[in-house]
DNA sequence: TGGCTAAAAGCAAATAATTTGCGTTAGCGA
DNA sequence: TCGCTAACGCAAATTATTTGCTTTTAGCCA
């Protein structure tokens, strides 16, 4: 299957996606968001506004979408020595990133289309990013929590505060991973 | 102090709020959503757009102002017979409305603009129909948890869910809930 | 009470964004 | 290579947004 997002590499519809993505992206870091409109956008990436409004529709839908593709993470989650560190290294780097004004408007573009693919796909990134984190506990015989406590427990308050609250402290990541950790290794 | 949003009431400016917010929810229930647009607003509030682009800004902003007003609890949470049930009884509530289509809408409206005065009042409205359940538990001498782990490990996860992933099943907010309660009450 | 003032609303012209119909092109499969 | 179709470009028509100026209104003080 090849979906509008995911076109045919190479292809002349591949090669537009490219462009206005990037297009986008350099107009974001570098001026005022509410300056950023789709006939800006459009010139920058040689096409017309017509491509992109038949496209992607507007505005918000196109920002909802790039934002999307920037928040997959590129490498897999660093080795630490035990997989209770690379939890917490991990949870402190996604807190980082996502509380960074540039993170937190990603994922408010993600949220602010009714379309719920775009957000649904960040949902899988991190649980992705997660599994593998599970998966090296189980190879090495460590207790660890599930993989649903650790978005129920971690991953959830992390996002909340972020979105809806103060940004969430280095000591408050750690808090939530002690907490979320079994009996025996609940003191770091 | 008489802000913007909550302007000295029976003046002009409140009449001109409370109809543009009236037009609002009701095009809200009753037309696509794509189809409600500024000039429409304004037609049906009997005020000219201007007002509204000048007083508002854009769609959106009028849009997460109206959300956070209705997200605005009526009334206290209701008394059951123990904390712990008033809890129960208030988060499956809450995850229902938050959960339903026009919920899930409003949250995305006041999450949608860069300005974070909405999405903290929806917090904070939270936290205060909270508080007041851990008040009635500390009356009763009721174990009960703090403010902080009811937000951290009850709300975050459902509304991590209704905005990036499948919405909560009632039995998921119970297992939240049971998961939180002190150590003794853990069984339901 | 009766003006005075500043904030907010109305109006309309100018600008900018969005939609749409139609012709063109590039890439894919036969 | 030769269509065929999906996607693009172009431009006209529509619609939304901004803006300068005028008018109204509520609050205030003499």
């Amino acid at each position: 299957m090849v979906s509008k997002e995911n076109p045919r590499p190479g292809g002349r519809s591949a090669r537009v996606q490219a462009a206005v993505h990037h297009a986008v992206r350099e107009m974001l870091t570098g001026m005022d968001r509410a300056d950023v409109t789709i006939p800006l956008i459009a010139q920058r990436a040689n096409v017309t506004p017509s491509t992109i409004y038949r496209r992607w529709g507007d505005l918000q839908e196109l920002l909802a979408a790039v934002a999307a593709s920037r928040l997959q993470p590129e490498t897999e989650p660093q080795r630490t020595g035990s997989a209770r560190t690379d939890l917490q290294a991990w949870a402190e780097q996604y807190a980082d990133e996502m509380s960074s004004g540039a993170g937190r408007q990603m994922i408010r573009d993600v949220l602010a289309v009714s379309d719920t693919a775009n957000a649904e796909k960040c949902c899988s990134y991190t649980q992705q990013q997660l599994r593998l984190i599970v998966a090296r506990a189980e190879e090495q015989g460590e207790a660890f929590p599930t993989l649903t406590e650790l978005m129920d427990f971690v991953v959830s308050p992390i996002m909340y505060r972020i979105l809806f609250d103060q940004v969430p402290s280095r000591d408050y990541v750690r808090g939530l991973i002690s907490r979320v950790m079994p009996e025996g290794a609940a003191k770091s």
